[in-house]
DNA sequence: CGGGAAATGAAAAATATCTGAAAACTTTAC
DNA sequence: GTAAAGTTTTCAGATATTTTTCATTTCCCG
């Protein structure tokens, strides 16, 4: 999958267009918002940005990317009309992958793309996540333990994934309802709870691997532990 | 650079030091007035901003920032003393990126800040922090000693994390007191002497690092000494 | 020595998490 | 549009663990 993020419509089609007939998945954004929230459904194997965007503007969208480590593995083009050699740094200098200058055409833009996904190269590792008898495949949203499927609902997979993107990592419940019910969430701190226990239950003998950190959150390790 | 905009002298100045002793600039302002004056010198990171202010209030200021297009997009926390939910919704939407009620302690008020940029996308923070034998691991909630882990209740840990923290400087009572359990605590000054007991215990070995410093406070130092 | 400061041991108080169950809310099916 | 099914959230004990207190002993330094 692959997004495209740009505001002139014309330029977004074409390039929705030609990366389909390619063979990629793709889909395009207007503006950094609607992008924003894309990015928290689905990971994107990579990301075609142009510099200017109304309001955010799509150098803010990269250093943000890049400063999140959800999201800084994923590579991005920035696409820009300015040719100058300034802009190009500031644009490899935030942690772009490659810097491809307005009019391009559409040749060049596939092979850079299949560059940059060479260069890369990294593929699969984020499509599936596991930890001792738990195994989920994020893309197709299944979650399996010890051969078995285990149905989940929304919240339950979600909770399983963002601990299972951060192995070792202590999450408070403050991060976790922060991440997973947005930051303006008000409710109680103690929903965490609730929902990591269905998922213990659910999980069954790979339930164990949710560890509880006391006073602090929750967090599933390496498993090399009692 | 973190700013923070507070009329109580005592907490801003408490703030402005704990900021600047887990490693960011900071500065503080009385009222709003200083504020915006710096603020046409110098952009902040962040800013931390009480909602009651004399003059003009807090909400104002908010409502100003996210309404300019040059600021709209600094991470803004606010401070107060209000903790109804009506407040804080108020807040929120006002577009603060976080909130926080007083009283608060300087370990919370911290690990909010963290969130908030790890949230817009600055800053990477892979803490392990090391004295002797004794390894911790800031993320992780770990602490090793010897290679052994070592499993620490929460104050425990804070109280270690705070003295790795600040190597070879003596912290008073008080001072743990304070950033540990937060600026309005009224309890016993024992209280932290019977958690660095517990430390050392639990720390065995390593638990020499501790030093009391007789009628001043406690540190850990670089374990050239006895 | 003597007096204040810190370490100890152990019990009381305070907190955090888990649990079971019901209420509130969503979605789906008819 | 309503009923049924499923999901999410809240709540009130029960339980387990941490934190605090306090009386006592030990230690350090003048």
């Amino acid at each position: 999958m692959i997004y495209c993020v740009e505001d002139d419509e014309n330029i977004r089609e074409l390039v929705i267009y030609t990366l389909k007939t390619t063979g990629f998945k793709a889909v395009g954004f207007g503006d950094g918002e609607s992008f924003r929230a894309a990015l928290q459904e689905e990971k994107p194997e990579l990301i075609l940005m142009d510099i200017m965007l109304p309001g955010e503007s799509g150098m803010e969208l990269l250093a943000r990317l890049k400063g999140d480590r959800h999201y800084k593995n994923i590579p991005v083009i920035m696409l820009t009309a300015k040719s100058s050699e300034y802009d190009k740094v500031l644009g490899l200098d935030g942690g772009a992958d490659d810097y491809i200058t307005k009019p391009f055409g559409m040749m060049e833009l596939i092979s850079r793309i299949k560059a940059v996904l060479r260069r890369t190269g990294q593929r699969e590792d984020t499509d599936v996540l596991e930890a001792g008898k738990v195994r989920m495949d994020v893309d197709r949203h299944e979650v399996w333990v010890d051969g078995a499927q285990v149905a989940l609902t929304y919240k339950e997979f979600e909770l399983l994934k963002l601990l299972l993107l951060n192995r070792n990592i202590v999450l408070s419940r403050d991060r976790l309802l922060e991440d997973i019910w947005g930051y303006d969430y008000t409710g109680e701190t103690r929903t965490v709870d609730v929902h990591v226990r269905t998922l213990r239950q659910k999980l069954g003998e790979g339930g164990s691997c949710i560890e509880t950190v006391r006073g602090i959150g929750y967090r599933i390790g390496d498993g090399h532990e009692a």
